[in-house]
DNA sequence: ATTACTGCAAAGCATTTGCAGACTG
DNA sequence: CAGTCTGCAAATGCTTTGCAGTAAT
C-alpha cells in the first residue's frame, strides 16, 4: 500500500491533487495532455483545476517522474511517466492516436550534425501515418 | 530571371507579400517561424501582417512548397521549403538554434508499432542537445 | 469584372501567472 | 506556524478568422 512512496517526487508535498494525477498518469498507458488528465480527474465529484494540472506536471517534469512531449500537427502538448518509457510514438494523421513503438532507430545510429561540437544528450523520434482503424476508412491518397 | 516560376505553387495568385516570403525562405538554409519571416520582410519598409504570413504559409504547405513542423519544447511551429529536405535537425537547447542533420537514422529501420496494421506515411527524427558555443557557456550538470 | 489576397482587428486555444485562502509537514 | 499548494480569474503568446478594401488574372 505504500510502495508508492518511491517514486513520489522529492521535495513535493503530497496532495489530493497531484497524487490524483500521478494515479491518472499511471492508470494510461500512453500520454495524456493536461486536458485529458483534468477530464479524467474531473469525471469524480471534485473539480480540478487546469491551471493546477499543469502546475502539477511541471513540478513533476522537473523533478524528473514525467516528461513532456509535443507531437507534429498538434498544439498540445503530452505527459507521461517516465517509468513507461516509451520513447518512440506513431501518431495516427486520422484519429490522432498515440501508438507506443517497441523499437528504437536510434539505437546503433549516430547522427551526422552540420556543427561538429554539437552535443547529442537526447532524441525524438516520431513516425507518422494510419492505424489500423483509420486506414480502411479512408485511403490517403497518393 | 524567371526560373522562379517553376516552383510556384498552382493556382496561387502571384503578389508581391508571396514572393516576399517565397524569397525569404530561400535565402535560408534553416527552417523559420513565421514571426522570423514576418520581421525579415519587414526590415523594408512594407510591413507585411503576421495573418497574411500565416495565411501564405499555410497556402505553401497545403500547396506541397513548404512544410510545417514543431520542435519538443516549442510551441512556436517552423517552415521550411521542401526543396531543402532536411528532413531532420538537432535543436540546442540552450539557444533554441536549429541544426541541419546530413543522415537519417530511419533510411535501413522498421519501426515496430504496437499496431501491426499501422501504415506509415512518414517520420519526424529529433535531436537534442547543446551546441558548439553553448557548450562553453553553460556545461549541464549530470 | 470576378475572384482571390491582404491589412487590420478581434477572436480562439493552450499555457502561464497573480493572488488570497487552504492545506501539508 | 511557515511555506507550499490550489481555486479561481485574468493575462499571455501563437495562431486563426471575419470583414471590407485592394490587387491579380
Amino acid at each position: 500500500m505504500k510502495k508508492e512512496q518511491n517514486l513520489w517526487p522529492a521535495g513535493l508535498k503530497k496532495t489530493k491533487t497531484r497524487e490524483q494525477v500521478l494515479d491518472v498518469l499511471q492508470n494510461q498507458k500512453g500520454p495524456l495532455s493536461a486536458m485529458d488528465i483534468c477530464a479524467k480527474i474531473d469525471g469524480g465529484e471534485n473539480a480540478v483545476w487546469l491551471s493546477t494540472v499543469y502546475r502539477v506536471l511541471e513540478q513533476f517534469v522537473k523533478s524528473g517522474v514525467a516528461t513532456k512531449l509535443t507531437v507534429m500537427n498538434s498544439d498540445t502538448a503530452v505527459y507521461e511517466l517516465n517509468r513507461f518509457c516509451h520513447k518512440h510514438y506513431a501518431v495516427c494523421m486520422a484519429c490522432h492516436k498515440i501508438i507506443p513503438m517497441d523499437n528504437c532507430p536510434m539505437e546503433a545510429f549516430t547522427p551526422r550534425v552540420q556543427d561538429d561540437g554539437f552535443q547529442v544528450v537526447g532524441h525524438n523520434v516520431e513516425v507518422y501515418g494510419y492505424c489500423t482503424k483509420c486506414r480502411q476508412d479512408e485511403a490517403p491518397e497518393e
